[in-house]
Parts: C-alpha cells; structure tokens; sequence
DNA sequence: ATCGGAAATGGAAACGTTTCCAGCGCTTCC
DNA sequence: GGAAGCGCTGGAAACGTTTCCATTTCCGAT
C-alpha cells in the first residue's frame, strides 16, 4: 500500500462537474399518466389508497420511461438515509472479507444500502468517527472486530446513530462473536489430551486490536494451570499479527533451550508461518511438533492444519440482523450473541513422540 | 451462508422509521450568525466572496452547534451523489479483498463515498444491473474481476453512469489488470526452463468469471508447442476454482498412467490443493513433482509455493484513479492499463528427478 | 332517494441545501 | 464629482421527492 500515494490531482470540488442525463421525474410521469403528483408518488413507492388500474397505468407509464426515482430526493423527504456503514480494517484478511459477505448478504436483502469504510489504523479510525457520523450519512455503523471508544460512541448515539459490533464484543453495544477464551480453551486442551505437557503460544498483537490477544492468552495460562503445568513464559512469544511473524517466533521457540513439543497459535496464519518454519528446520508438523491454531482459515484445510473452528460469515449474518432489529426500532436487540466454536482436528497435531 | 437465510421479518418500509435527533439546519445557522443563508453556505462550502470575518463568525457558529450539513439536500441541490458502486463477485477472496482495498484508500481520499455490491452469482450480477440500485446512487461503478455485458454497458451509460473495470480487462470501458497470457507463459515457461517435459495443468473455471481460464490455458498450450513438446490434452484437467478442486484434479493426474512431472496451477488457491493430494501421496512437492501457481496469495510465501505475482491493491488504486479520472471530467483516460506480474521462485519447483 | 363513510385523488407544504441574481456600499479612475 | 466596477451580501428559486390535508367519488345501507 504504501508504495501507491493515494493522493490525486483532481480538486474534489470539479468530482461534482458530471451529470446524469436522465431527466425524468415524478412530476414528469404524472403529468403523462394523467395524475397528480401525490398518486404518482403512491403508486411507485406501493402505498395503499391507490386504486389498482391507476397503479398499473402509472407503473406502465414509469416503466415506459425509464423512470427512476432520485433517492437523494427521496431520502430528504422521507428524512432517512437509508444506508449503513461498514467499518473493517483489513478487507484483504480472510476473516473480515468473510464478515462483511455475510452482512452485506442481509443489508442488501433488506434494501439498505452498504457503505464500506476501511480503517487500517488508529488515525483512520479517529477520522471515522469524526467525520463520516457527523455527517449524517448512515443510520447505523457496523465496526468489524475492534472497539468502539466511549466518547466515539457517544457522540453516534447522540446523532442517532446506532451501532453493531461483529467479530467484537462489547457491553455498551449489541455485538457478534466467539467466545476467544473458550475457543483458545479448545486448543490447549486438545494438545494436553494427546499428552502434551510441554506447549507453547505464538500470541499475535494487533496494535489497532489490541483486546484480541488479551483473552486468548489468558486462556492458555488457566488451561495449563489446570492440568496441573506449571506455565513457563519463556515459551510465549508475542509478535505482530501475520504468518511472517508467526514464522519467526516459531524460529525463537525453536531455540529454546528446553523447545516445545506442541504450540498454539493465535490464529491459522500464525500458525501456518511457524509450520513454515518447522519443514525449513526438518521437523514435520504433527509428528514431531504439534501445531493448532484459531480460525478454520479456507487454507487450514488445504494444509492439514489442525484448528477451532469459527464461522465469521454467520458472525456478518447475524449483525445484520441487529442492524435490521435496530432500524426497525421495536424490540431491544439481544445485547451480544456468543456463536459457538468448534475443534476441528487434522494432521498437524498427534500425541507427542516417545523419547 | 446457505445455512443462514437472508430474509428478514421486518418489512423495508419500517426501517424507515428510526430518525436523527440532530435538528440544527443551514438556516438556524445563518439566523445565529445573523447573515443570510446564502452566504452561510458560501461560508460552509469554502466559496470565495465571502468577508473573512464573516466565514470566521459562521464557522464558529456551526461548531458551537454541531452543525452537520444534510447530505440529501447538498447532493440534491448539486444534482450529483458523490458515491461510487464496488461490484465484487467474493469478498472473501483475497485478491478481491485486496482490490477493494485499493479502491477504497484511493475513493476515500478523493471523499467519495464507497458503496459495496457483492454480486456471487450471474443472477446477482442481473439484478445488480437490473434493478433501480446502482441507477442514480452512484456516479461511477467499479466492476472488480468480471466483465460487463454490452446491454449492460449501454444501458449504465444511457443513465450518465461510468465503468471501470479492476483485474479484468475490457474494449469498452477503462480497465486494469494483468495480462493473463503473459503471467501464464511465465509460469510455463519457468518449468520448462528447469526441464521438465511432461508438464500438467490445473484449469479452473468460475462460472461468473468464464474469461479467466479462457487466457491461460491457452498461454500453456502455447509455451509448450513453442518449446516443442506436443500437447497432451489428458494433463489438463478443468474443475472449478478453488483449493478442494485443485486438489481432486490433482489426484486425478496421478492416477495417469503417465503422470507429469510438473504442474501449473490456475491459481495458488488451486496449487495449494494439489500440493496437499502430493503430500498425502508421499510426494514431495518441489522434489518429486513441481507445482506453480499465479498470484503470490500471502499463503504462497508461507507454503514455499512458486508462483506468477500480481498485485492486486495496485489494480486497486489505479482503478481508483482512473474513476478519478472520469468523474473529474476533462482528460480521456487511458483506455487500459496492463500491470506486470513477476515470477517469484521458491520451493515448491525444481529440475526433475532423473530416472 | 339520501346519507355516511371509506377509498381514491390532487395539490401544497416540507425536506435542507446550492446557486443565481439583484442590490448595496466602496474604491478608483476619468 | 460622477460613473464604473468590484466585493460582499440577502433572498428567492430550484432540486425531486414524500406526506398531509381537503376534496371528490363511490358504494351499500337506511
């Protein structure tokens, strides 16, 4: 990215200079359909008190000429937006593209409109919520997996402004998500059941994530500690989110004085990075050193990486839903949906070998 | 996603219901800041002929208020949206993630407002063209990763609207991509140069993206006629995109009776399978069989995977620019812009074995 | 026949901007 | 000293809908 300055010559202002050719409007179909303006309107957007031949004559004309309604227009007087944003920081992670599929799938269903906001970093992300919100242009904010400060969400809500989370969870708002200690749970606890007494983690960071991390190696010390294994810090390596990092940690325990015979990784990818690192030095993942991870990453699959399973499009499905539930303004959204996580075992972990 | 129906109880006209507390206009403004609303919004807009004092005196008056202006009315009185339509096929998919990411760094900096389409299959794909959405919602449309059909084009024109094309390539409109034949000659032609002579094919195709394979298999027929070596039509095998196909299809090379020394896979995605089916052989991938991908997915690097890269989030900024480009009006842009791809050797291919 | 009420309709007001146009006070130049 | 010009300003028109309200129409019931 950054090798593409994103700045570009054109000033905004001349942005506004092209325009749309079609002319027609409401008032325009009226007149030709022989009616007024306010049946027009009534029949297109299926309004009731309208008689049926009169529908099918406005319709019939409308169609004729192509006619479609202005929504920005339409919006000013109906006095809503109509849209919602989407605010994610990596699209080109599996993880996130597959939430926002899963959102977008039911916003659209529901006519709204999805506007898509990438916010790689801390100072993104303070742009975002001090513009954009500001700026009326959505009636609901979707943030994928990561938090929402207080200030930021109270000066949403007080635009009226509502916000989901998915792929995050949070107690001020209606969330989406798994639960990281269970899920982390999973993976320890299935390395301790092959007999693995010896177990390291490769903890990722995300410095714009930083809540992710926090329950996951929490997770891990309490598993240890209750198979009765005293935890050792030197076998936790914390690094970057990334398989590249996942790698070169995987290099560090490696080197261990006393190295692990089974490691848990944050996530498929940093787990795929230290498996890397394992065939460079000759060992085989599995059989010599048992590797999981968190995710079901499509890639899991492909190289036998054992892993807990998450569905983040369900996860995007189900925040759709709130968003739908909040926008239609009845009942009090569920506050936060715990989806459940599954161990899926392949071949890249085994009892570890005899000595 | 089919486990998660997308149809929801409540009805569209309901979630029009919710509504923005934030009541301060335009004219309270002008009113507070005792001059007429023309010139508050000249002060606003940043127009020029507007006392300095005066411009001071409003703008301090908007901030004390939280004045926000209404993006309905603005853009209904300048008669343009200043939105942009993403249509994207898979947003899970790492190269359509990574050019929506382009895109979006680009759009956003220019203040245009992205608005996602995911359009999985060819009836998605209608009714994106089809209904009303993209209509007068958007000033330009980005097609990511398939092509426009000419009614389609014809009927986005007649309507003032623009299209760009990001990884795929088009006559018609602006567009940015690689060139599929040439990435697929290098990917041949690199196991050739290591000497392999009996060289098989992983084809895939896309039903929503039936031109891709369309280029590289022929670029494979190609390279190996220009090398010499006739063309074993049994070695290619075609099945559709993605890791669990590539790796059938490569079992069913190795149940050739001859079976080849060396594969170039459609894709990594695609490669990545059928380095799994060679594993669980007990083939060594690189050692005993040579497969090559195109794309330099994260995953390649990680998997020590040989491939053709290409650089997705450049095809994305440049089609950024491109929208620029057009929405700014004046110059012709170039018609179509061809990105290089690289071959980047790793360890996945080798010379092979002697017999 | 007449009446009451529901259904259908036309028109106007409202939504909140931007932009055009005319006016007004100053300077500046004959 | 007057006219021309310029910078700034206020107000009105325009943008294209939706929705409210008053009116008309239609129908069955009395």
């Amino acid at each position: 990215m950054d090798a593409f300055p994103v700045t570009y010559g054109v000033p905004v202002d001349d942005l506004t200079a092209s325009r749309a050719p079609s002319k027609v409007t409401l008032v325009d179909i009226a007149r030709l359909a022989g009616v007024g303006v306010g049946t027009a309107s009534r029949a297109l957007s299926n309004a009731k008190n309208v008689a049926p031949a009169t529908r099918a004559r406005v319709l019939r004309v409308a169609e004729e000429h192509n006619y479609v309604v202005s929504p920005e227009a339409s919006r000013l007087a109906k006095g809503n937006t109509g849209r919602v944003a989407l605010v994610v920081p990596h699209l080109s992670r599996w993880f996130f593209g597959s939430v926002v599929e899963g959102l977008d799938s039911v916003l659209r269903e529901a006519e709204l409109d999805v506007l898509l906001y990438q916010v790689g970093d801390a100072r993104d992300r303070r742009d975002f919520f001090d513009r954009l919100p500001a700026r009326r242009k959505v009636d609901a904010v979707v943030v994928v997996g990561f938090q929402v400060e207080d200030d930021e969400r109270t000066r949403m809500e007080t635009m009226g402004v509502h916000i989901v989370a998915a792929g995050g969870q949070s107690a001020a708002y209606p969330s989406v998500h798994i639960d990281d200690y269970e899920a982390s749970r999973q993976a320890v606890d299935h390395l301790l059941h092959l007999g693995h007494t010896r177990i390291g983690m490769l903890e990722a960071v995300d410095p714009d994530q930083p809540n992710l991390s926090a329950t996951r190696s929490p997770a891990y010390y309490d598993a240890l500690e209750r198979a009765g294994i005293p935890a050792d810090p030197t076998l936790v390596v914390t690094a970057p989110w990334g398989g590249e990092h996942g790698a070169a940690s995987m290099g560090r325990l490696l080197g261990h004085a006393e190295p692990p015979t089974a490691v848990f990784a944050h996530s498929d990818e940093v787990a795929l990075g230290a498996i890397r690192t394992l065939r460079r030095a000759g060992l085989r993942p599995g059989d010599d050193v048992s590797v999981v991870g968190i995710d079901d990453h499509p890639m899991a699959e492909l190289t036998d990486l054992t892993t807990v399973r998450q569905r983040p499009v369900e996860q995007g499905v189900i925040a759709g839903r709130l968003v739908l539930d909040l926008l239609g303004g009845g009942v009090a959204p569920q506050a936060s949906t715990t989806l459940p996580t599954e161990l899926v075992v392949r071949g890249s972990t085994a009892p570890p070998l005899r000595r």
